[in-house]
DNA sequence: CGTAGAGTTGATCAAACTCAAGTATGGTGG
DNA sequence: CCACCATACTTGAGTTTGATCAACTCTACG
């Protein structure tokens, strides 16, 4: 259970791998390429150690929507260790490093430990109460909204792992990925942020998010 | 584990029924009624036994996003089971009849019984499953796209329950349940319902849904 | 340099919303 | 039994939000 890698990993004590699950093996995947595809299934079990990285469905044309954003700490396909079926792809960000366990040692050690199987309930629980909130606002909000949520919930989620200072959050995504993740067009998000660019709420450049007024972005972006 | 009422039950074969989950006690709600409330610590675990029902969240203002349908069989608030935050209310759509059960009694038969554990894992995983496709097609789709989706949907799960001719179905949902579902205006779900109709792919009518063409809506509203 | 990718900005367009007035239906009380 | 009302649905006219199309800037990188 100890781990040579993990044992310097700034992470260790974040998301699933404070608890063990993780063998020594890993993967580097780089910025843009697909860490686990669609309908593929999958013998092995990731946990994500460092980079970002969305999981998506695909539709039939070229639209794509981002189900959620993984960080540092995440298990990628919990769901994989309770069903077989798969049915998003999970895509590198950021050049990304996963820790790859087999599924069948991780289901094994679920017969004789029964709080790993709660970890793993607790942990698609809390997906589900996420992606419930990301449909409520997708479905009932407009674009301003969207963002503005999209943006807290980030940074909550940043801040939760990893001290922060000044307001001011390691952010990757590009305009794209917002747009698929909000089902909007990446040239409305340019206009949005830049019209809250323009009212002094939050700017994003060169890879970092600063968000000068949170109270505004909440007034906007809170259920 | 045996029980009177559900002895007879038409659907004592059917999704949490069929695992003898449930207790003697019952409960019966009025159309429009709440069977359950949004932030409130429940002792209880519901198993639908009669009648319809939907899981919605309520925002700040009179907007409400629905997460989904319940039919006779579906447990309500399973995720209730795993962490104590319930953050969506149940409404009745019909008359409905729910079996009570305490959540203490089926938590202390989850210490002992695994495979239960694994049924609510499981049924957990289905919902989230669920949520991420109808989330796509909120925020990818257009409005006749989304539609076309709910009612194959609908139909498919109706179908999996009870015995279907001529592709018509028991259908209780309003206009405005399905445009709260989808993020439409309850106008327009009208609009796109009749140019359906007039098309000649489906009619709604008494609370009965009519499939006229499948493959044209199919053609639209799968992925 | 030259090119590709990301973002910005303007002009136009269409999908869906809003507001409003109407019909159809069922339930209730006189 | 009928008059009245509330609720669900329909339909029309005008408006708004966000999409589409296109041109342009900026940066990184080979």
């Amino acid at each position: 259970m100890s781990n040579a890698l993990c044992g310097t990993c700034p992470n260790r004590d974040v998301g699933f791998c404070a608890h063990g699950i993780a063998e020594r093996r890993f993967r580097i995947v780089r910025r843009g390429q697909l860490i686990t595809a669609q309908n593929e299934p999958s013998q092995e079990v990731f946990v994500l150690c460092e980079g970002w990285a969305a999981q998506f469905m695909a539709l039939a044309d070229t639209r794509r929507q981002i189900l959620g954003f993984l960080l540092p700490g995440d298990m990628l396909t919990p769901t994989g260790l309770v069903s077989d079926r798969i049915d998003c792809s999970v895509l590198a960000l950021t050049d990304v490093q996963v820790n790859v366990s087999s599924r069948a040692a991780v289901a094994t050690r679920f017969e004789r430990e029964a709080w790993l199987q709660r970890i793993i309930s607790e942990s698609i629980t809390e997906k589900l109460n996420e992606t419930r909130r990301l449909l409520t606002i997708v479905a009932q909000g407009s674009a301003e909204e969207r963002i503005a949520f999209l943006i807290l919930h980030l940074s909550h989620r940043i801040k939760r792992r990893s001290v922060v200072r000044e307001e001011r959050y390691f952010f990757p995504l590009l305009q794209q990925h917002i747009a698929d993740a909000l089902g909007l067009t990446p040239v409305h998000v340019s206009r949005v942020l830049a019209s809250f660019r323009a009212r002094g709420w939050m700017q994003i450049y060169d890879g970092v998010l600063q968000i000068l007024n949170r109270q505004e972005l909440e007034r906007i972006g809170s259920f």
